[in-house]
DNA sequence: TTTCATAATTATGGATACAGTATTATTCGC
DNA sequence: GCGAATAATACTGTATCCATAATTATGAAA
C-alpha cells in the first residue's frame, strides 16, 4: 500500500469509488469485463479489496457478476431507461413537493443562487459546468425533502442512468429549456404551491428523456 | 463446504441469504454485532466470503459496517418508518396504476384467486399464511406492472421494512380492513380504473402503517 | 477446410496467514 | 481511592496461496 495513507476509509471504499469514477467517465464502457488481476497490480493492491470493491457495485448495479465469469459493465437497454425515467420523475416530483412544504427562506435563496450560475453557464455556454450545477441544485432539492430514503433512492437510480451516455443538455436548445423549467419550478417552491413543483419537476425530469429521445442517434461522441 | 452442494451460485451469496433470513426472523437483532469469526467457524467457511456478504448486505441496508469496529445489524427509527411508508405508498401506488393498465385476464384471475385465499387465511385466523400469501400478491401487482426497476426498489425497501417487527396484520381488525382493501383494488384493477388503483394502494399501504402506530406497544410476538 | 474433442492455461473463488489499529484491562502515580 | 497511561489482547483489513472451473487453443478426424 502506499505509505502516508492515512487509510480513515477502508481501501474497497477507495477502490469502488475510483472504479465508479472510471465508470461514469465511460472509460469502463458498458459490456466489457472488468479484470481484476489487472486491476489489482495497476492499483499496487492485492484482488481482496478489489473484489470487495466489486460486490458493492455489484449491489449498486454499476457492474454485473457472472459466477465464475468474472464481472462486467452493467448494460442499460433503451427499455431500462423507459422504466427508470418515470420513476425518476415521480421521485424527483416527490420530493419537489416535500421540499416546498418544509423550505426554509434561506433554502430557497440558495437555490436561487444556484439558478443564477446554471444562466451563468448556460450563457457562456460551459455545458461541463452546468451539467455539475445542476446536479447540485437538484440535489439540494432532494435534500429540503427531508427524506433520507428518498434521497438515497434518487441518488441510486442516477449512478445507473449515469452508466449511459445522457447528453441531454447538449441538444440544441435544450439547455434553455431546462433553465426555463427551473425557473417554474423555483417560482413554485417560492410560493409555496407544492402540488404545482412536484408536477413542474415531474415533467422536468421526463423532458430531459424527451430531448434524449429526439436527439437519438446524434449524441456527443466523447474520445474514451 | 458440504459435499453434494452443485454450488452453481457463489458462496458469499449463500451466506449473505442465510444471514438475511437470520435477520428477517429476528434472530440476530437490530443494533447487535456481527461477529464475522465466530460466524465464519460456525459456517465452517472462511471469513473471505462472509467479508463479502457483509458488503452486500450493507448495501442492502440491512446491515451497517462501522470502519474498524466491525458489522451490526442496522438499526430503523421511527423517523426511518415514517419515511419509507408514504415512499412505499407512492411506489407501490405507482404499481398498481401500470399494472392495471397491462392488465391481461388470466392475471386478474390469479389475483383473484390470490385473494380468496387471503380470505380463507384470515377465516381461520392463519396469519403466517396470510402475511405469505399477503405479499405473494402485492408481489404479483408488482410484476404485473412490468417495470423491472419500479418492482426491485419495492423489494429493497421491503427488506429494510423487515428489519423492525412489523405485524399489523396481527392488531385487532387489521386482517379483515386489509381484505376490505384489497377488494377495493382488485375492483379497480378488474374495471380498469388505473388512478383508482394507484390512490387504493397508496391507501392502503399507509393504513397499513397507521394500524401499526395505533397499535404501538402491543405488537404481539412471534418466536423466531 | 471445418468441426469436435481434449488438454493446457488463465482467472475466479475460497482459505490461511500477517500486520496494524482499536479497545480493554492492569498498573502506577497523584 | 480514583484517574490516567501503558501494555496486552483481540479483531479488522490486506496479502498471498491453492484449488477448481471456464475458456481457449491445438490437433485430429471427417
Amino acid at each position: 500500500m502506499a505509505p502516508g495513507r492515512i487509510a480513515q476509509t477502508a481501501l474497497y471504499q477507495e477502490v469502488a469509488e475510483r472504479l465508479r469514477q472510471r465508470i461514469f467517465a465511460h472509460e469502463l464502457l458498458p459490456g466489457i469485463r472488468i479484470d481484476e488481476q489487472q486491476l489489482a497490480v495497476e492499483y499496487g493492491i492485492s484482488r481482496t479489496p478489489l473484489r470487495e470493491a466489486l460486490k458493492v457495485l455489484a449491489a449498486e448495479g454499476l457492474v454485473t457478476l457472472r459466477p465464475r465469469r468474472g464481472a462486467f459493465v452493467t448494460e442499460i437497454s433503451d427499455q431500462d431507461l423507459d422504466e427508470i425515467f418515470p420513476l425518476m420523475a415521480m421521485l424527483e416530483g416527490r420530493c419537489a413537493l416535500e421540499a416546498t412544504r418544509r423550505a426554509s427562506p434561506e433554502q430557497i435563496a440558495r437555490l436561487e443562487a444556484l439558478h443564477r450560475q446554471l444562466q451563468r453557464f448556460a450563457a457562456s455556454n460551459q455545458i461541463g459546468r452546468f451539467f455539475e450545477v445542476n446536479q447540485e441544485f437538484h440535489l439540494r432539492i432532494q435534500e429540503m425533502s427531508g427524506n433520507r430514503w428518498l434521497r438515497q433512492m434518487i441518488q441510486d437510480l442516477r449512478k445507473v442512468l449515469k452508466l449511459t451516455r445522457l447528453f441531454s443538455l447538449s441538444i440544441d436548445g435544450r439547455l434553455q429549456q431546462s433553465l426555463d423549467e427551473h425557473v417554474g419550478i423555483l417560482e413554485a417552491i417560492r410560493t409555496g404551491d407544492a402540488l404545482r413543483a412536484q408536477t413542474m419537476m415531474h415533467d422536468h425530469i421526463l423532458a430531459g428523456r424527451q430531448a434524449l429521445v429526439r436527439g437519438a442517434g446524434e449524441e456527443a461522441r466523447v474520445p474514451s
